[in-house]
DNA sequence: TTGTAAGCGTTATCAG
DNA sequence: CTGATAACGCTTACAA
């Protein structure tokens, strides 16, 4: 099939290109009789119009990119899906990379993105820095999500990591465990630094000094292999997202000790999955949805031009108590209002 | 910053520019002098070739489109990283689009993803049919992934669902069970429809006529209620997937029936998170990486002139024993070779 | 209200 | 080997 543009349909209605074009943007007033032309036309030639020739006129494409470490990691999709949900009511469609945690792919992600004149860029970075990073970024409007990067004057939405530790931490304390251990995630992360400082620091507060801190990456697999390492079994075993507390569980269950009744065990993130599992998890919940809306969200009013340029937001963390740790209903959950 | 285009370089570099396009596409030879000064200058003025303009000239944009239903649901994300590990290989981007499962949405995306001049589209339907489907067959190239779609004369790449259901029920009724229930995803489905044939072929030869079935979504939640409807509780409940049989194991638990020693029960996917179910879930597993790896193959294949046109996949099931079913192990999987 | 023509940044063709 | 020049399909001054 030939493709047609708008200079056949210019010929074929008799008129000239920049009417269709009127008529197509509503950008002019055409006279009603032209205009019905036109539009019948455009139908009977099955026109669409060609929107990669209407970005290099324009100067944006309605487009823009999402970098991830996984793609497949349901953390990360349901940030995306919420991104994509403020995008969709926008017209904006999203390019969707996978990292694979990989800093070196990232950056040559973003390199191509830039090329192909991404209105904006949304990012959760796979390392705590980058080559690229500096040479772009007055180049094209980046988001940072779930990270901060330190000297890096850009917006950022990320979820309060540090509150959502120390409060699990204190119902912890509150129901009577005593002994601890942290199997965390990939040192060096800001998500990793994050929930141990809310560790420690609730911990100082309550004044324990019994506790361990370990750290593999954010996988059920780490979670499970770190749990054999630990030399004596505490009286609860934190964990660095909900991925890790599945894998921990096992471990501790095929070691002969029941959760919760030997040892609580929890985690972070509240995947939707997490209510499901035995024993159903405790843990913090991060509003991933909202994560994605949010920097979405912003990336659009700075595409749009709105200055929001040093948008910094933290998004609330919710401490969800479920089965997977020993101790009473007394204590409340401060985000259910 | 102002941005710097291919006409800058050629200026500062005292060359024209076709010469520069030449150095950065290699598309003809250049005098090692001229080269080395232009690829300088480049450098030094920090200039990235502008991907839309020579998308408008080349005709093509490296890019493709990617709709599934859910990006949130493991299942599709997992074959959209199939499709990416594929195209990240050729440098070709993807455009990853949820239609919620609603073919509106669906029609709509297709028509901005044409007129975004995707070289091809990969495309998880939502519904049996699609209105806009048979106007663009022939603008852009198609792959239909996961579903196969009467009528439309584009390749696939399904996997084998019938004869997977197939094995997961003679290995049943091989292990002792007599009679069963059938708790179905959407009805209508390709995959609700192939497994549904599997399953009541394999118990017409078995000569086994106790069985019901129900239809529902293929979600937790339906496999839940849809236990709860379930007048007797049969030998085996045949789940229509995973997340289905999830929640059916709960139901059934919370009715005090132990899984799988009151009843066996299983699943069809096998999600990366059924072998960590409790119990660990027995299923079919589907190769959701080969799924979107070969579709983006395939697709490439079209794009790049080679006429693959009626190429239709079907990918090998393999059945998965674990847990959740009660038998011997005197059956032997027939995909471990 | 409508048409003409320039231009967005590339690349392909054709001379030289 | 290198440089003009046209063209990709659209939008937008500017002119009428």
């Amino acid at each position: 099939m030939k493709k047609v543009t708008i200079k056949d349909i210019a010929r074929e209605a008799g008129v000239s290109p920049s009417t269709v074009s009127r008529v197509i943007n509503k950008s002019a007033p055409v006279r009603k009789e032209l205009e019905e032309k036109v539009l019948e036309v455009i139908r009977k030639m099955g026109y669409t119009p060609n929107l990669v020739a209407r970005s290099l006129r324009k100067g944006y494409t309605d487009t823009v990119g999402f970098i991830v470490p996984d793609i497949t990691n349901p953390f990360f999709s349901l940030i995306i899906k919420g991104a994509e949900d403020f995008f969709k009511k926008k017209k904006i469609s999203l390019v969707v990379c996978s990292s694979n945690h990989d800093v070196k792919e990232e950056e040559k992600l973003i390199e191509m993105l830039v090329s192909k004149k991404m209105d904006g860029l949304l990012l959760v970075g796979a390392g705590s820095s980058n080559r690229v990073l500096n040479s772009i970024l007055n180049k094209v409007k980046v988001v940072f999500v779930d990270r901060v990067y330190e000297g890096y004057d850009a917006p950022y939405v990320v979820s309060d990591n540090y509150n959502g530790m120390k409060k699990l931490v204190w119902y912890l304390v509150k129901t009577g465990h005593r002994s601890f251990a942290f199997l965390n995630g990939e040192e060096g992360t800001y998500s990793a630094t994050e929930r141990l400082r809310g560790f420690v620091d609730a911990l100082k507060e309550a004044g324990i000094k019994d506790y361990v801190v370990f750290f593999g990456q954010f996988t059920y697999e780490s979670g499970f292999s770190l749990v054999k390492k630990l030399g004596k079994i505490p009286d609860a075993v934190v964990c660095g997202n909900d991925l890790m507390a599945y894998g921990a569980i096992d471990a501790l269950e095929e070691m002969g000790y029941e959760v919760p009744k030997n040892v609580s065990v929890t985690g972070f993130d509240d995947l939707p999955f997490s209510k499901h599992y035995k024993p159903s998890l405790t843990t913090v919940r991060q509003p991933f949805h909202a994560m994605g809306y949010e920097s979405a969200k912003i990336l659009h009013w700075m595409i749009s031009g709105k200055n929001k340029k040093n948008k910094k937001i933290v998004l609330e963390t919710e401490l969800i108590i479920r089965e997977s740790t020993k101790g009473g209903s007394e204590y409340e959950t401060s985000g259910n209002s």
